[in-house]
DNA sequence: CTAGGGTTAG
């Protein structure tokens, strides 16, 4: 290596070191005869860095030599943009190239198809990671474990943990997060217990593991147990208590975070939210939007989406509207957020607009979307556009519908007064009517006070679920308008089991 | 010059 080389190297270094990518640029670009294969990778890697994937690309392509720190590099860029398609086909044509793949190699491309369907390659890529010796990386070892997680392996994610001599605490760590997600809590457990270190991320894993597994008051003792709780830990709890329904221990364990806790970030805010919306509690949200706006949060499009679910679910359309229409991107949980705001507010026509400036903007529909169309359709009484919608949403975007889209024509049938037709789609459709179809029917039935059609449906939820509300709500509307009160005298008694708590007023944040 | 762990919206 000449010295100029070395000097080039040194300063192109020292600007990636600062961010200043353009920097190191001119100095790669003003000295083409002193670059080397290190000059090269460090711009590789700087635009992989910057999210610049194509840039990349293009500098990994026009180079004179590569060697494997430039296909890791550009492995990792083509994996950080998720796209596995290419990250596989990368790694093939390193294959053939000669040059002997390394761990990094295999960090990179075992995490690229996790979540996706190429995870069945796992076992393949552990073979292979075997033969060539890299099974004792903890990197290596850390991805294989998360792929066979995903696999639903149990023994395999303990064989690979077991490999590994040197086990850090990333890969304990990933044990126990491989554990709980197998609802294996026991081995988690145990798994916590022999670690010879633990770090806040351990504790984290396994508190939110617990709430994963729906084992609420035991995440709570560890959660409590914790001496060390950083903004994850508070975080994790918030949006289990959001997750198992008790919306209000989650917004008293935010309260107590803003006394006595780290700040809150981004992630805790929309859990917070979550639980607002899900509650109903619109000035518990408002608050929360006071006190974000204090604490000088950037609101990105997840919290964005957030506030326009709580809004939109407290009942507050213009404020949800309001938010969405000043979102500078908005992505298809967006979209979906403020279709079901539609639906939730029988604004049918609303939504078929919204639906179609959704296509117009590129975005792929998914079943969300459809279950949002349908039933803001099904409210608005819009029969002919909700049976345009529904036709159209195998055929044209490739979304084959599910019981919840044929809940939601069984209602917009049904809402109209055409329970034949309701009928007749629960009988052809390709799956067993569950509780919401027949409970849309029946609803229907209640609607037009259908006695037949009405104590049928009944009948069949009853079958699927013994004590459903909905059943005595609706029956007790048939029946009381007959006159047939006999059936149902514990009807009350039920719906004050059922008593939601009083939402509580006051200003709480300071 | 390249790699891994826990928390966000429908």
């Amino acid at each position: 290596m000449s010295l100029q080389t070395s000097t080039l190297n040194h300063m192109m270094k020292t600007s990636l070191r600062e961010g200043q990518l353009n920097d190191a640029r001119v100095y790669f670009d003003n000295n083409p005869t002193y670059r080397d294969v290190v000059s090269w990778n460090m711009m590789i890697s700087g635009y992989v860095k910057s999210n610049q994937i194509h840039i990349a690309r293009q500098l990994f392509d026009e180079m004179p030599e590569r060697d494997i720190v430039s296909w890791n590099t550009l492995l990792l860029g083509l994996q950080k943009d998720k796209d596995q398609e290419s990250t596989y086909q990368l790694y093939l044509q390193l294959q053939s190239s000669g040059l002997r793949p390394t761990s990094y190699t295999f960090s990179i491309v075992v995490s690229s198809v996790l979540g996706t369907v190429f995870n069945v390659l796992v076992p393949q890529f552990h073979a292979k990671i075997v033969s060539l010796g890299h099974h004792t990386s903890v990197y290596v070892g850390s991805a294989l474990m998360r792929g066979y997680t995903d696999l639903g392996d149990h023994s395999a994610l303990y064989c690979v943990f077991d490999d590994i001599v040197n086990k850090d605490m990333s890969l304990w760590n990933a044990l126990i997060l491989g554990y709980m997600e197998l609802g294996l809590t026991d081995e988690a457990q145990k798994a916590f217990n022999r670690m010879p270190k633990k770090d806040v991320v351990s504790w984290t894993t396994l508190v939110d593991g617990y709430l994963k597994n729906n084992e609420v008051e035991r995440a709570r003792y560890i959660f409590d147990e914790m001496d060390e709780k950083n903004v994850v830990s508070w975080t994790a709890m918030i949006t289990g208590y959001v997750g198992t329904d008790k919306c209000l221990d989650a917004i008293e364990l935010f309260i107590q975070m803003m006394r006595l806790g780290p700040r809150p970030n981004q992630h805790t805010f929309a859990s917070v939210l979550a639980a607002c919306a899900k509650h109903s509690e619109l000035l518990t949200g408002q608050q929360v939007h006071a006190s974000l706006l204090k604490h000088g949060i950037n609101i990105d499009i997840v919290l964005a989406t957030a506030f326009v679910t709580m809004y939109a679910k407290c009942g507050d359309i213009e404020a949800a509207y309001c938010i969405f229409k000043e979102m500078p991107g908005k992505n298809l949980v967006s979209w979906n957020s403020i279709l079901g705001c539609h639906a939730r507010h029988g604004r049918g026509r609303a939504a078929l607009d919204d639906f179609e400036k959704m296509i117009n903007s590129g975005l792929q529909p998914n079943h969300i979307t459809f279950i949002n169309v349908l039933s803001a359709c099904a409210h608005a009484g819009l029969v002919e556009e909700g049976e345009r919608i529904f036709g159209c949403m195998g055929k044209t975007y490739g979304i084959q519908p599910e019981k919840e889209h044929y809940a939601c024509m069984v209602d917009l049938y049904g809402k109209a007064g055409n329970l034949d037709k309701a009928k007749s789609l629960i009988e052809c459709m390709p799956f067993e009517p569950d509780i919401v179809v027949w409970g849309a029917l029946l609803g229907a039935c209640g609607l037009h006070s259908d006695f037949e059609f009405g104590s049928n449906a009944a009948n069949e939820l009853h079958n699927l679920e013994k004590n459903h509300p909905a059943a005595y709500v609706l029956l007790s509307k048939i029946f009381g308008e007959r006159g047939v009160w006999n059936s149902l005298t514990d009807l009350k008694q039920i719906m004050e089991s059922k008593h939601m708590k009083k939402q509580k007023s006051g200003s709480w944040i300071g």
